[in-house]
DNA sequence: AGAAACATGTAAAATGTTACATGATTGT
DNA sequence: ACAATCATGTAACATTTTACATGTTTCT
């Protein structure tokens, strides 16, 4: 199955919670759904444009793009089909992994990085999250629950660099292979 | 940049652990690397090709891949590059963000879905951590390192989803829209 | 001898990113 | 008028996956 149907997920989904412009669609896939979900602005056009074709979309007066009632049926559709689960690709994980080659400092810089972008990561979802409490949109609680996830995996994250800072501060640097 | 680096990192790292067949590290890279990495199998065989042109990898005596002197200091060049951070796509959150179209139910199925499955993970990472707890490898503290992340992600997710469980429980489930 | 696993590769198709191109609207 | 932002799109390129193709070795 091809990789598509997430994409019109993504966009389906969107303009389900309103109705928007291509230009507001990418603004809201990059900052709302942004922690959890990307798709390029190359991806963005083709993909309305072909679903405008289908009738999945369609436009209201002021020219923003809207979900047409096939489009909601799609959409649900779409979102009962399993998760198709994209590969795993952690690149602070591949190069601790071989942590002696790198070194025990860059090591220690590295999850010196991780811990302070799980701060940065805490401080900006706090903003977001007192934002969508604010609202009282029907789809809040599901929002929150988003916030949350993403909340749980950097204080995880957080705790886990910090603990792994301490343990290797306490185990000896080895020299470097055939240095 | 392109992405080929990180391919050429992965590969270069697990033939810095030890000398490896193509099939081999493709086994490598789905077992040990598999809960952070994964190069698709169609992506080993042209980068090991491409390495040994480049002198980067040779062959020992019993034709297992290699990693030569200048392919070390190329793996230490690749080691110390920023990481490139691969686009968040989490498909759970994607479908939980509307879950008010998805409906209450299906989201509580999917966060079950989640809860065993971070179970499943934390099983199969002990499993894992017994075994290269027994080995006296130089490199055993960053894999440890590395297996200790994805048990906290884990648990991490195993504890949000089973609060939200609780939480959607608590919220009245509204209708489908337009429905 | 046959099955299963080992081993190496290629080609086509799908996916995704980046850079470029163009014009309208809005605020200063 | 000018800059910034809004708005829509395309084309080239890079990456990645999947399916296919082929032969060897090892175990039963």
């Amino acid at each position: 199955m091809s990789r598509r149907p997430q994409t019109d997920l993504a966009v389906l989904g969107a303009l389900s919670v309103e109705p928007m412009t291509g230009y507001a669609l990418r603004a809201a896939i990059t900052s709302t759904l942004g922690h959890f979900w990307s798709e390029s602005f190359g991806q963005i056009y083709p993909a309305l444009a072909r679903l405008e074709e289908a009738g999945l979309v369609g436009r209201d007066e002021e020219r923003r793009f809207t979900l047409t009632d096939p489009g909601r049926v799609r959409l649900r559709e779409l979102l009962a089909e399993p998760i198709e689960r994209s590969p795993a690709r952690n690149g602070l994980l591949l190069r601790l992994f071989f942590g002696r080659t790198l070194g025990r400092e860059q090591c220690i810089e590295l999850l010196q990085d991780a811990v302070r972008e799980a701060g940065e990561s805490l401080a900006t979802l706090a903003a977001i999250r007192a934002e969508v409490e604010a609202e009282n949109s029907p789809d809040r609680d599901y929002f929150l629950l988003t916030i949350a996830a993403g909340e749980a995996g950097a204080r995880a994250q957080a705790q886990w660099a910090s603990s792994s800072i301490a343990s290797l501060r306490q185990s000896p640097d080895q020299p470097h292979p055939r240095d």
